[in-house]
RNA sequence: GGCCCCAUCGUCUAGUGGUUAGGACAUCACUCUUUCAAGGUGGAGACACGGGUUCGAGUCCCGUUGGGGCCA
């Protein structure tokens, strides 16, 4: 019998908190989620807040409550850098005293002047090692004025080398890394520097990121080297581009989760989207439950290059888990929806849930996001819903209003007003009348919704009640 | 400017040397329906280019082009 051991697997997402939560560091935690979910291994939650200077909190909750809302849960965290620097001077200190790091005393400004100038000549430009060829007489007199100093990494000569799980293998010389700043000036460690220290401390052992930072990448492979630690896996995540194949940032639009949120997207269709936007289960599958995407992901199977976030396919995804939905579940996302729109009061959803379970199931077929219930749907909550230009066209003439006054008091007699007695009503009536069926209907519902299409017009006019039917007729054929 | 990554329909993708290059979204037509939507059926639509390697290349190698990213 095999020895059961729990599984060495730990990632980690390390999100800065920069105030909204993109749909790109979404995908990202889904895909570490997935991949510890599918190895039985923990994940982690880092906020990588040393560089940030207000507090935090706030930007913090926001990708807590994107996490949540999603249905990605953490093991471990979230645990912050801010929190940790005196152990990422440590780890300085250990360079400094083998020797693989040394103080900087140049001024950031004079070395950013530089280095811009060096780019608007169109030529490359790195850290010349001055302060490392600083002779002690100059280094004690640097000290003695008390020049703000950084420490900076002595990269080491050669080639870099790693395997990355999604990428295959990448190497990089290190004559194109500049010795990189690890402590500023201030204390503080930068990215590179507390971003390997953490996934060493953490336990870490697949750092599953986006590829802009591939090229950060080898700078952590040598710190790790220069500490003597040993190094995790590497997968980088192809980055989720807009409709310009540039990187999606706010300019284009809706690029933070809770966006979506508020537009009516359901967290298991955004799941499902991302989750196949980069990766794909090897055969055709599209809607996918977790579960199924847990059972069949793969780190191998993702895609290297970049995606387009397309909305076209979002909104059909997000249309199918609608319809799949119970008339019930449906109408429970929905409430916060009505609410928000003025449609109807938290009161009135309870006191008439048999009602709204109804229309719930007519218009359920027909949107694509939960907002849509406003513009697909709006009348049966309102009546100072806008008539569809074209219908007006259509059905707004002599003609059609003498129709409908005429059936008007025909309907007004109706018994019980149920989706048969009105079918009843309007079809004896046509008959009578020689009137075409189609007609009546088409006119009978540009009067009652304004729309010229929808779910069945019986069921509408019984959901909606005989008197405002009655009343929006007579409305209508007076062309107010 | 340097370095790195990427390259199959408009978009997301399957394909791991031999396929009529498959699926999904979008799109177009037809169908169903009181209408719209959904559904069903069908159509159009891709291997960036040039060299190799090989009996044979979307698949392997090199180059070009194009796109993207990074450079406290």
């Amino acid at each position: 019998m095999r020895v059961m051991t729990k599984s060495d697997v730990r990632v980690r997402m390390a999100p800065s908190p920069t105030g909204f939560f993109h749909v790109g560091s979404a995908r990202t935690a889904l895909y570490n989620w997935l991949f510890a979910r599918k190895n039985g291994g923990k994940f982690i939650l880092r906020v990588e807040d040393t560089d940030v200077v207000r507090s935090s909190d706030e930007m913090i909750e926001v990708i807590l409550d994107g996490m949540r809302w999603l249905g990605i849960d953490w093991d471990e965290g979230p645990h912050f850098q801010s929190a940790r620097i005196a152990t990422y001077q440590k780890y300085v200190q250990m360079l400094l005293d083998r020797g693989t790091a040394y103080y900087c005393y140049c001024d950031p400004g004079d070395l950013e002047r530089e280095r811009q100038s060096a780019y608007a000549r169109k030529e490359d430009w790195r850290y010349d090692r001055r302060c490392l060829n600083l002779s002690p007489a100059e280094r004690a007199e640097k000290e003695r004025q008390q020049v703000p100093r950084v420490v900076r990494f002595l990269v080491p000569d050669g080639t870099v080398a790693y395997h990355d799980l999604i990428h295959g293998g990448i190497t990089r010389e290190s004559k194109d890394i500049e010795d990189l700043v690890i402590l500023r000036s201030n204390g503080r460690p930068t990215y590179n520097l507390a971003c390997a220290v953490d996934d060493h401390e953490m336990g870490i052992s697949h750092v599953i990121r986006a590829v802009d930072h591939i090229t950060n990448t080898p700078k952590q492979v040598l710190l790790f080297k220069a500490l003597g630690l040993p190094e995790p896996q590497y997968a980088h995540l192809p980055l989720i581009l807009g409709t310009d194949k540039s990187k999606l940032s706010k300019r284009h639009g809706a690029v933070s989760i809770m966006d979506y949120r508020d537009l009516g997207y359901l967290p298991e269709a955004m799941v499902n989207y991302l989750a196949l936007l980069g990766w794909s289960p090897g055969d055709d599958r599209e809607i996918m439950s977790v579960n199924d995407m847990i059972a069949s992901f793969d780190l191998g199977r993702i895609n290297p290059s970049n995606a387009v976030f397309d909305e076209h396919k979002l909104e059909w995804m997000n249309g199918q888990y609608i319809y799949a939905m119970s008339d019930e579940v449906f109408c429970e996302r929905l409430s916060p929806f009505l609410v928000r729109f003025g449609l109807l009061t938290a009161g009135e959803i309870d006191a008439r849930k048999n009602w709204l379970l109804k229309v719930c199931g007519l218009v359920k077929l027909r949107l694509k996001t939960l907002s849509d219930i406003k513009d697909v749907a709006g009348y049966f909550f309102v009546d100072d819903f806008e008539y569809e230009e074209g219908g007006l066209k259509k059905h707004a003439n002599a003609e059609t209003f003498e129709i409908l006054a005429g059936f008007l008091p025909h309907l007004a007699q109706a018994a019980d007003y149920t989706a048969s007695s009105i079918e009843e009503s309007i079809r004896s009536y046509a008959g009578q009348n020689d009137i075409k069926v189609r007609q009546l209907i088409h006119s009978l519902r540009m009067s009652v919704t304004g729309k010229e299409g929808g779910p069945g017009l019986f069921e509408v006019m019984e959901l909606i009640g005989k008197d405002k039917c009655l009343d929006r007729i007579r409305r209508f054929t007076r062309g107010s």
